[in-house]
DNA sequence: ACATAATATTATAATATAGTATTTTTAAAA
DNA sequence: TTTTAAAAATACTATATTATAATATTATGT
């Protein structure tokens, strides 16, 4: 029993999950989408550093951006994630501001 | 704002629980405790393995062990995690057997 | 004390991830 | 169409993780 490739994909949802940069993006983006720029201001990161940790969670469906103009605004594209992140941060509200 | 200190412990405990071996493990746990060899055979994965993980999971208070004489029985020793495992796997019932 | 079973620890090679400077793409404005 | 801004992709070094063999520990039975 308990074969582990019934494990690998959660386990890859829950990897892209733990970072730190990722974490906060995902809580900051539970109630209102963020651009690039904003982000990287409230992070106090470069922008190819939060750009890679975007991508990271775009890969697994976690979040995904629209285009406006030069703008790409972000939000959380999985609902099983923002349950998992509101139980794991204890439902606080979090915004990037 | 977002002060990313805040989400290092999060984080941390994510990453502990995001490998499918682990998480695997844990799964098992959910309802019964089990000892280390009953796992390496469900698991059919070396025992030095096992116990690696276990003290990956042990470490971040994830499981914690009891020893009958040369036995040591695990079990899943945190809520949060337990909650958290179930929304991720939809709440399906694993058993080591 | 010695043998045996169960578990834990250590060491290490292979692989993966993190961070960031640099370059490229995309879109709007001059 | 050139310039500028925003975001993505690339390249590369440093660091961390994974898997497992080998060894050590812990507890029990003889």
């Amino acid at each position: 029993m308990n074969d582990a490739s019934k494990y690998e994909e959660p386990a890859r949802l829950l990897k892209a999950l733990a970072h730190p940069t990722r974490l906060c993006i995902v809580a900051g983006l539970l109630n209102d989408s963020c651009n690039v720029n904003k982000m990287k201001e409230c992070l106090n990161l470069p922008q190819s550093t939060v750009s890679q940790q975007l991508a990271i969670l775009r890969n697994q469906g976690i979040v995904d951006g629209v285009r406006h103009g030069t703008e790409v605004f972000y939000k959380v594209a999985n609902e099983k994630v923002k349950d998992i992140v509101k139980v794991l941060l204890d439902d606080e509200e979090i915004v990037f501001k």
